[in-house]
RNA sequence: GCCCCUGUGGCGGAAUCGGUAGACGCGACAGAUUCAAAAUCUGUUGUCCAUAGGGCGUGCCUGUUCGAGUCAGGCCAGGGGCACCA
């Protein structure tokens, strides 16, 4: 028996593609172009099953549009700048350069046996200078632009280690490293202006028609664009003014109390001489900032004794309070509480004892008191003099038609999306190109001086951020004056380095950021794949880049990714010892009686959950391993056979297996038969006997059903649909009636191409036997013939009272009067009967009859 | 707390438009081959009653329909995201 060497035959095909430069992607205007891109990597020093799964999506559509015609650009890089390389310098002494192109490396060798239909000529690192010089080059056209500014902000400040913490770096409060209590600190950071892009990053989702219906809906509730009031409350008193903003001025009866930010200037003012606003000020700056842990923190305030003129009532007022719950940098820091009709007011106004009273009704009419659950839906309003009666709708428009004639408020749309804060206190990025000098201020590098290299020799052993503490780095001259001044020393955050490599990729090596020609051709990205994670950041500073660039003339359209695929998680069981340790699959196997066993002492395992893959719990497999046991075609296989690809998918062993099964019986099938099939190119025969011509059609309905499976993504039904199409060549016996060797070889032929993008070094081989001196991988998609793919019989089902009772053989598109006189004559069909009166017969054509008695 | 997604055999999942539920794969069982095993091949495999045959079945409950996994309303369970969004 023939057996199929994977290790030799991969090893073959992936040099071969290389020899002859394959996947190196030109502009020819005389071919339709598309653009595949997958999230590129972060260089972590191996790569793991996600991203096996994840590229092995994205070759298998660039190789299938290759074969389609198209000029495919399916480049490589990597995401190389980021903590992780700051991290591995401190706790291993290595550099991060070095660290970082050493996992790079290895990580390429790991791909590049996976057989990807990958353009490495166009390869690029983000931390390498002529990436991020251009980045640089960028940064300073947007700064013309007025794209970029500075503001001061708020960052979590490790007093021991003296340096900036990210949120993940902050554990209930504490430094990851020190322990210390993180304190909240002013910084003056650079800012991206991309709220300015709220209307048309929202406006622009209605044109992504090939982005997951979901991925759209996170981002436009991210933007979160609402349409209300700013409204002046004259605080009692005083001279002053209170403005707020509200999306529910119809409730401005129902108003019980004010209420401001920890950070808003009335508080930042009252403290001063009030301890405790200062004291619960500073509790607020302690609490977390995610909308979970303030929506679960019980709602706090202080009562700043101060009272608000109510713009509608009469010599009505309102206290005002320091909230919690109220934040700084969404409308104008400043709310009316109506606790009716909004749960976070009647919360607050439950702890102290506040008024609630109700201004809408229910739908139902109803007017109850409210207890401890506000009434946030429709109805009509009460209780609110001249808007009694109106819907919340029109109570809307009414209340805002009387703050704007009474001077007192104006319509305004506000968004939740703030702007981008791209300053990080780090080594490992890439420099912000800005001197400051003490005559001429904050001062953009000259564009020839670009770019602005990281200096090699830091040391991460002080505290704080290395480019500060160099001893030379930061000492330069003034662009403009020419005098001593001081550089940045503050790097982007690494999502300014994802945030335009898709277009880079088209020219890596050019001169200007982004090559023209090279853009005009291959941008946009037509489809892109990546992780349900990215769904809102990264893939949002990506569409505000497209639009920056455009404003700066660098593009020419504002959506860069034209199709967007998410694909799910891989999973697998997981295993703890009787101890209660995790345990690695590769140590887990299974005794005589079947039974989970470690392989080394023989002690029972328990089986816990399938859960997403991760280092703390041991599930994992190494992709490295997988290939070298199955070859990379079964693993390219596996990841897409049994789950829709944008589900998670478990990964078992026995898939793997089955995987490998059936690339051998591929194998087998095409050697044993191989005698059995006409030649390469032989006249197509003139007469195909019925047997010979039941096997042509499952070969077309396969092609047809594998094409229409690949364009839409679903690559699982594609290979069920394979497995359907293996089972009809194995039992094929008569290849010797008319037409029976041609067939056979056109089956081989199709089964092999349509293959070929799922396990391409299989196919390559076989494609060779099959006598091909022409490489697979340019090799053009079949040619579906349709007049196969359909039949002239049809099998219709027949129910009675929506029962299937029965099920017949009739000519396709047969008379329905006909079908209906074959159905009612079926013996079961009339015993389902019985002596039922027949009140109606439906018959739909070609799919089923339904009698209804 | 808010928003989103997902619930179909022992398991992963299939089912273009509302039209034969369970394709295909895995596992299990039986058989062939073998001295034996591995590998391979063939068959069976939702569930209950059973002799033919029938009943019940897509998380639960209602509804629309000749007909619902698919549509509508209300629940339940699991998973994910979250920058106080007024």
């Amino acid at each position: 028996m023939s057996r199929y060497n994977a290790k030799e035959v991969e090893a073959k095909w992936q040099a071969t593609w290389e020899d002859k430069q394959t996947f190196v992607a030109e502009i020819d205007t005389s071919l339709p172009k598309y653009y595949v891109l997958e999230m590129f990597p972060y260089p972590s020093g191996n790569i793991h099953i996600g991203h096996v799964r994840n590229y092995t999506m994205g070759d298998v559509v660039a190789r299938y549009k290759r074969a389609r015609g198209f000029n495919v650009l399916h480049p490589m890089g990597w995401d190389a700048f980021g903590l992780p390389a700051e991290n591995a310098a401190r706790d291993k002494n290595v550099h991060p350069a070095e660290w970082t192109y050493a996992n790079i490396a290895n990580m390429r060798r790991e791909l590049k046996s996976m057989g990807l239909s990958l353009d490495w000529s166009k390869e690029l690192a983000t931390c390498h200078p002529g990436y991020y010089g251009k980045q640089q080059e960028l940064f300073l056209e947007f700064m013309k632009e007025e794209l970029v500014y500075r503001k001061e902000t708020w960052v979590n400040w490790d007093p021991v280690d003296m340096t900036v913490l990210a949120n993940e770096q902050v554990i209930d409060g504490r430094g990851w490293r020190s322990g210390a209590l993180v304190e909240k600190r002013k910084l003056n950071q650079w800012m991206f202006r991309i709220a300015d892009y709220s209307e048309s990053l929202l406006e622009g989702l209605g044109d992504l028609d090939r982005w997951p219906e979901r991925v759209r809906l996170m981002q436009e509730n991210w933007i979160g664009k609402s349409k209300g009031a700013r409204v002046h409350f004259k605080i009692a008193g005083m001279d002053h003014n209170l403005e707020i903003y509200t999306t529910r001025p119809d409730t401005l009866y129902g108003a019980s109390f004010m209420a401001v930010a920890a950070d808003h200037p009335l508080s930042q003012k009252l403290m001063k001489d009030n301890p405790a606003i200062a004291d619960f000020v500073a509790e607020c700056h302690r609490m977390g900032t995610s909308e979970e842990a303030i929506e679960k923190a019980e709602k706090k305030g202080v009562d700043t004794g101060l009272r608000a003129e109510h713009p509608f009532i009469e010599g009505k007022t309102l206290p005002i309070y320091v909230a919690n719950f109220v934040l700084m940098e969404y409308g104008t820091g400043a709310i009316f509480a109506c606790p009716a009709h909004d749960q976070r007011d009647l919360d607050f106004a439950r702890k102290y004892g506040l008024e609630v009273p109700r201004v809408v009704a229910a739908a139902d009419g109803s007017e109850d008191e409210i207890e401890t659950e506000a009434y946030t839906g429709p109805g009509s309003i009460i209780n609110s003099d001249f808007l009694n009666g109106l819907s919340t709708v029109e109570a809307k428009k009414q209340a805002l038609a009387r703050l704007v004639e009474l001077n007192q408020g104006v319509e305004t749309t506000n968004y939740r999306l703030r702007d981008w804060g791209l300053s990080r206190q780090r080594y490992w990025g890439c420099p912000i190109p800005v001197v400051h000098c003490e005559a001429c201020g904050t001062v953009a590098e000259k564009a020839e001086n670009l770019p602005i290299e990281l200096p090699d020799d830091v040391t991460f052993e002080k505290p704080g951020n290395p480019l500060d503490h160099h001893a030379t780095w930061k000492h330069t001259h003034c662009p403009s004056c020419g005098e001593a001044a001081i550089r940045e020393t503050d790097t982007m955050d690494t999502f300014v380095d994802s945030s335009w490599y898709f277009a880079r990729f088209c020219a890596p090596r050019n001169d200007k950021p982004v090559s023209q020609a090279d853009v005009d051709y291959w941008l946009p990205v037509d489809q892109y794949i990546g992780g349900i994670e990215h769904a809102i950041l990264h893939l949002l500073y990506s569409r505000f880049f497209s639009r920056a660039m455009k404003e700066t003339g660098a593009v020419d359209f504002a959506e860069p990714f034209e199709g967007l695929f998410t694909q799910g998680m891989v999973t697998h069981e997981t295993y703890r010892s009787t101890g209660g340790d995790w345990l690695f699959p590769q140590d887990v196997t299974h005794n005589d009686a079947g039974n989970p066993v470690h392989i080394e002492t023989g002690d029972p395992v328990t089986i816990g959950g399938v859960e997403k893959m991760s280092k703390s719990k041991k599930n994992v497999v190494d992709p490295g391993e997988i290939i070298d046991k199955f070859g990379a075609d079964a693993a390219r296989w596996f990841v897409l056979s049994d789950s829709p690809p944008d589900r998670d998918m478990e990964w078992t062993d026995a898939g793997a297996t089955g995987a490998w099964r059936f690339k051998q019986r591929l194998y087998r099938f095409v050697i044993d038969n191989l005698e059995k099939a006409a030649v390469k190119g032989a006249p197509l025969p003139s007469e195909f006997s019925d047997n010979v011509t039941a096997l042509r059609k499952e070969a077309h309905k396969t092609l047809l059903h594998v094409t229409d499976s690949i364009e839409k993504l679903h690559f699982n039904n594609a290979i069920a649909r394979i497995y359907e199409f293996m089972k009809a060549l194995g039992d094929f016996k008569a290849s010797d009636e008319a037409g029976g060797s041609w067939a056979l070889r056109e089956a081989m032929e199709i089964m092999t191409v349509i293959v070929g993008p799922m396990m391409p070094h299989l196919t390559e081989e076989l494609w060779e036997i099959l006598g091909h001196t022409t490489i697979l991988a340019d090799s053009r998609w079949p040619t579906l013939i349709e007049e196969l793919t359909v039949d002239n019989t049809v099998t219709i089902a027949v129910q009675v009272k929506g029962k299937l009772r029965a099920t017949i053989e009739v000519q396709k598109d047969a008379p329905s009067a006909d079908v209906e006189a074959l159905a009612l004559a079926e013996e079961s069909v009339i015993k389902a009967i019985g002596d039922q009166p027949i009140r109606k017969v439906i018959v739909v054509p070609n799919r089923i009859v339904n009698v209804v008695v």
